[in-house]
DNA sequence: TGACTATTAGAGTATATACTCTAATAATGG
DNA sequence: CCATTATTAGAGTATATACTCTAATAGTCA
């Protein structure tokens, strides 16, 4: 392999296994047995390395998160976007933990991030107007969509970080992926009440296969 | 005001307006036009500043978020919480979005926030089993009002992230606290589906008090 | 007043971090 | 084979950052 391409992939895996802000261009640099000035030879900074890797990202979801307009959606669509979109999330999953302050010192990639999202939102509202038109959902208006989608977003982007938190408990908290899968459970919890009777139970069955297992101090804090 | 109280205070209001990563205990100190060996006197270390803030945070949420479990709640109650939380969310908005490395190097408040999201999450399910009792909401089971509160505490938590995101563009993307409280809007979409007939057109009128205005570029991404 | 403690200043330090520079080594193409 | 370009090593640097240490000053209380 390219040594840039290694180096992208070596710092992608530091990033998500230390957090970027533990990670320095050295660091990367000793990890692949290689100086400081080749890395510096294929990358202008650390921000550049940021912005690339960021780039892999948005084409990775713009690969699968293409919703076709012109046919209603099936409840297997639906779950395919559900699973690619949290398989993108686990490759990459330092990014949206370690964003803000990402955010504050690159200009590229604020403007990038941004328009990233709002793609993204466009195709979860395409989603939810495809499985309406399919009939698994309940119509809502656009404005109802657009929060739907927005609130989806959130769930989506910051359950890794919640669940980072929630198990911080056991052994500084090593997230699987299966249990970022998990968070297919929350996103589905949010459509529940717009599922058709027709469809209900077995979305609700699938929904089931996901259901987190929180750890056990949540239930300790009941007490308080 | 006491030196110990000023460092606090001005730790806080550089916290929020630079993000944590961006200020030092040398700004700090500089800020306030005090040295760093005063600073270091009143506080062991950068980490036991934060924690001090945190213990703050922590005592104002506890302060409202204390849901009588003794009597049904009002649709007055609700938002009077929504109201407060986004109101101790903007007074200590650096929080959230910076938690990704405070919990990593800070074991104490790793601990701490941990149980302290599981309580804030036990609050949420009062409430909604409160609002359930008052005929507000329609009942749900243990498993539905768990995934629910989660789901709002996700989307109170990262509400702030998301605006610094969507507004990147717009000089840096200062948040105001009015944008802040038009998080509300979107918790309570979380929970439309679920309200009462009754109800339904009350709170839907409250709701729209504040709906967001999300950036124009939202509209321009649908091209793409 | 005088002894003691609390507070503060400010210079200073060890370490880390992002990044540079030069020179050497490979690869390539004519 | 030579000339040119691409790649790499590795020492080095400017700056920042968190934090320390000593000595001075202010406050307190017997």
């Amino acid at each position: 392999m390219k040594t840039r391409d290694r180096i992208l992939q070596a710092s992608l895996a530091l990033f998500n296994e230390e957090g970027e802000r533990n990670v320095t261009t050295n660091h990367i640099a000793a990890h692949l047995g290689i100086s400081p000035g080749n890395l510096y030879y294929h990358f202008r900074n650390k921000a550049d390395i940021i912005y690339t890797i960021f780039l892999q990202y948005r084409a990775l979801v713009n690969q699968y998160l293409v919703v076709p307009r012109d046919r209603p959606l099936t409840i297997k669509d639906k779950m395919f976007y559900l699973e690619s979109v949290f398989d993108g999330l686990w490759h990459y999953r330092f990014f949206h933990r370690d964003l803000e302050y990402l955010l504050t010192t690159d200009e590229r990639l604020r403007r990038d991030y941004r328009d990233f999202t709002f793609q993204c939102l466009a195709e979860i509202r395409a989603v939810l107007q495809g499985l309406q038109e399919g009939g698994i959902l309940r119509s809502h208006s656009d404005g109802e969509q657009e929060a739907m989608a927005l609130n989806a977003w959130l769930v989506v982007t910051n359950w890794m970080a919640f669940l980072k938190t929630a198990h911080a408990a056991e052994g500084d908290g090593d997230i699987s992926r299966e249990q970022l899968r998990q968070g297919i459970y929350q996103v589905l919890t949010l459509e529940m009440p717009y599922v058709t009777e027709r469809y209900h139970d077995e979305v609700m069955d699938l929904r089931e296969r996901y259901r987190p297992e929180l750890p056990e101090g949540a239930v300790m804090a009941t007490a308080f």
